[in-house]
DNA sequence: GATAAGGAATGCC
DNA sequence: GGCATTCCTTATC
């Protein structure tokens, strides 16, 4: 949990402070007022003293991460993007805005694995129940068939998956974290976090009706071979002495050459995008 | 009351 | 056999 506050930025004497306006700064407040409605979970966004002091911050930056910093990823996202599209209202800057997501994602070794997602959901073909099909999967049943799918080439499993995720703190952090990496506990962030990494994890199985209950089953039987559970509430346990699990955790110190964590990542780029894009048109 | 953990059972590979 | 999932009950916050 983040708790540092805002630096607030030196006020200025002037109308106009490094190219932000009156009329850009109240267009600023208004999206930030806005995003609060959206996310009324988010305290940072309802600390209308902190939102204000870093308007001009805000306004100023061209780094996604200035936003995802100080409001989470989901709501940071969306904010990036509506203040890069009001500046290039004003300045004609939103060309710039796009090319540093693009470059983000670039960096992440996104691009070239952006078709392996599906965006919407096809309804023509059954998900099978096996964990192994090479198929795209698809939603056995939700009423909500906008969320992104995977297509994966390998298995999809369930401890490689948290393994990656635990391995993005930078879009995951508020969902699932490190205790200690060498004795191999992780903790699930209370409500939302567990919620999220379970809804993702049913992403990947084409499952809509998976829940953390039923996704950390596993992790809380005694003697499994790759999870061995804890004492404290949320907290879980890697097991090292299983040669595959840390194999797989040491592969990762090169991420983007990792198939399974490229899909992971793409998927919960595109996840982040499609809760963007359905909680934009409904304040 | 909401959420997490534990028990038992089932299905799939 | 091991993993994943579901449903249910119990414990904890």
């Amino acid at each position: 949990m983040r708790v540092a506050k805002f630096k607030p930025q030196p006020k200025s004497r002037h109308t106009r402070v490094g190219g932000v306006n009156r009329v850009l700064r109240m267009k600023a407040i208004i999206q930030l007022l806005k995003a609060s409605w959206r996310y009324p979970g988010n305290k940072r966004l309802h600390d209308s003293t902190d939102c204000m002091s870093v308007v001009d911050l805000l306004l100023r930056s061209t780094d996604q991460r200035t936003f995802t910093d100080l409001f989470g990823m989901t709501a940071g996202e969306e904010l990036f993007r509506q203040f890069a599209e009001l500046k290039g209202s004003r300045e004609k800057a939103s060309t710039a805005s796009q090319a540093t997501i693009l470059e983000n994602e670039h960096r992440a070794g996104l691009a070239d694995t952006e078709s392996d997602l599906v965006p919407e959901v096809k309804s023509s073909v059954p998900h099978s129940s096996g964990s192994s099909s090479d198929s795209c999967s698809t939603p056995t049943s939700s009423t909500d068939s906008s969320l992104p799918t995977a297509k994966w080439n390998e298995k999809r499993t369930l401890w490689k998956f948290i393994l990656c995720l635990l391995e993005m703190p930078e879009a995951m952090s508020d969902s699932i974290i490190w205790l200690n990496k060498e004795r191999g506990t992780f903790k699930f962030t209370k409500n939302s976090g567990s919620r999220k990494v379970a809804e993702l994890w049913g992403l990947v199985k084409g499952n809509r009706k998976m829940t953390y209950d039923s996704m950390t089953r596993n992790f809380r039987v005694p003697d499994a071979r790759i999870f061995h559970p804890s004492n404290q509430r949320l907290v879980y346990c890697f097991n090292w002495e299983y040669g595959e699990a840390l194999e797989f955790y040491k592969s990762l110190a090169n991420p983007s050459s990792v198939e399974y964590y490229r899909n992971v990542k793409n998927l919960v780029t595109k996840y982040y995008r499609k809760l963007q894009q359905n909680s934009g048109g409904t304040p």
